[in-house]
DNA sequence: ATCTTCGATCAAAAGAATGTTCATGATCCT
DNA sequence: AGGATCATGAACATTCTTTTGATCGAAGAT
C-alpha cells in the first residue's frame, strides 16, 4: 500500500509520514505539485494525499492535471478551510474526498481505508494486500512469493526488490534509482549488487524470469 | 538533454551522472565552480545541478556569477542542510529549484523533469508520459516502443534520438543538434552516426519508416 | 564462546549487445 | 554529367550484462 503524499510544509509532512508508516503504508513524499506529478509518471501509488495550499501549482491544478492524463489513483484533498464550496470545487476537479486541517488522525487514517477500500472493490475485487501478475503473488503482509501456487523463499533484499519491480509495473528503473530505493544508498558504491540480485530473483522466479526485461543502458523493468 | 553537474565529492557526483545517464541525460561534470564556470562559457545546458559546499567558490557564487553573465540556466541546488534560510537565500541568488542531501532518486529526476519542462513552457495537459504519432507509440517511463502495438527493442541511443525527434514533430533537426542533444558532443566530429542511427531507427519504425524526413542539407524532421 | 549457516557483497571473466567508423553505392540537384 | 549529400552494410571497438565462485559478516544454534 503506497501513498504520495504531496505538502510543503514539513512539520505536516513528517507527522502524517511517520503515522502512516506506524499504520504499514509506505509514504512517498513530494514537496511540490509538480515533483508530484513528475514521480507519479513514474511510479503507481494506491492513494495521494494532496495539500491544496502549495507553491507553485496548486492542488487543485495538480489532480486536475492527474485525471488530464487519465490517472485514477484516489486523491485525498488536504485544506485549511472547512469551506462547501471548496470541497465542491475539489470534488468536481477529480478529488475522491477531502479533509480539512486541522484533522484527526484517526478520521485520517479511516477516510484512506475508505477510498482504499472504495476503489479496489470496483476493479477486481480486493487489494488483499498482495500484489499479482499472471502466476505470480507477493503478498506484503505475509513477506511471501508465491510462483504457481509455490511458495519461494526469498531473503530480506530479494522481498524489497520484487516489491519494488511489482509496484513499478511497466516502468523502467534504473540501477541507481533500486540502488537508492532497496539499499538507500545515496553514492555510487562502485558494485553490481543489483545485477546479482536481479539475476538471483529472476532464477527463483523459474517460468516467469522473463518478467524482468532489462533495459540495456537504463536498468531493468518489470512486466 | 544536457546537464552540468558541479559537485565535488566524487562518489555522489558517480553515483547522479549514472543514475542520469541510465534515464537518459548526458552529463558533464565539473569538481568545481571555475571550472562549471568555464565549461559554461563554452557550452549551453539545459540545466545546471550545482551543489553548494564547493571547493573555492561556493555554489551560491556560482549561481550569482551565473546570473550576472545573463546566463539564464536553470539551477537546481543540492544542499546539506534542510534549512529554510538557505532555500530562501539560494532561491534570492537565482536557482530555480532546491534538493535537500540525502535525496531521493526519483525526487532528483522528477525536479529535472519539472525544471525542464517548465523551462521548455511546455504546457499539456494530457501527457500521460507517451508520445504518439499515428501507429506509433514510445512510452519514456518504460522505455519502450510501439509499433502498432508491436514492441519494437531499441538501444539507449536509439531510444534518446527517437524520443528527441518526436518531441519535435514538424521541426528540422540539424545533425548538431541531435548529435548535442544524444551525444552529446560540442566540437565538430566529422562523424555519420547520426545517418547510421536514423538509418536503424528507420528501419525499425516498419511501415512509418517514412515518418524520418531527411531534409538535404540540413538534417532530419519528424512527421 | 564458538560453530554453523545463510544472506550480502564483491570481483573477475565470459558472453552478448551496442556503438562507431569506414567504404561503397545510391540519390538528389543544378 | 558531376559534385554534394545521404544511405547502408559490414567490420571493428567498446560497453554493458550475466554468471560464477569466493569472501565477509551477522544471527542463531550448540
Amino acid at each position: 500500500m503506497n501513498i504520495l503524499l504531496i505538502e510543503d510544509e514539513t512539520r505536516v509532512a513528517d507527522f502524517i509520514r511517520r503515522g502512516l508508516k506506524a499504520e504499514g503504508w509506505v509514504v512517498e513524499h513530494a514537496t511540490d505539485g509538480e515533483t508530484g506529478l513528475e514521480i507519479m509518471q513514474d511510479r503507481d501509488f494506491d492513494i495521494v494525499i494532496l495539500d491544496l495550499m502549495l507553491p507553485g501549482i496548486t492542488g487543485q491544478r495538480v489532480c486536475q492535471k492527474m485525471r488530464a492524463r487519465s490517472n485514477t489513483t484516489p486523491v485525498l484533498m488536504l485544506t485549511a478551510l472547512d469551506s462547501a464550496d471548496e470541497r465542491v470545487a475539489g470534488l468536481r476537479l477529480g478529488a475522491d474526498d477531502y479533509l480539512p486541517k486541522p484533522f484527526d488522525f484517526d478520521e485520517l487514517i479511516a477516510r484512506l481505508h475508505a477510498l482504499h477500500r472504495r476503489n479496489t472493490s470496483y476493479a477486481d475485487d480486493a487489494d488483499d494486500g498482495k500484489l499479482r501478475h499472471e502466476g505470480l503473488i507477493y503478498d506484503y503482509s505475509a513477506m511471501v512469493l508465491t510462483v504457481d501456487d509455490v511458495v519461494v523463499d526469498l531473503s530480506a533484499k530479494e522481498r524489497e526488490l520484487i516489491s519494488l519491480l511489482m509496484t513499478s509495473e511497466r516502468k523502467a528503473l534504473s540501477r541507481e534509482r533500486i540502488l537508492n530505493s532497496v539499499w538507500g544508498t545515496h553514492e555510487d558504491p562502485m558494485t553490481n549488487v543489483v545485477d546479482v540480485y536481479i539475476g538471483r530473483l529472476r532464477k527463483k522466479l523459474g517460468p516467469y524470469s522473463g518478467l524482468i526485461k532489462t533495459v540495456r543502458g537504463a536498468g531493468y523493468r518489470f512486466g
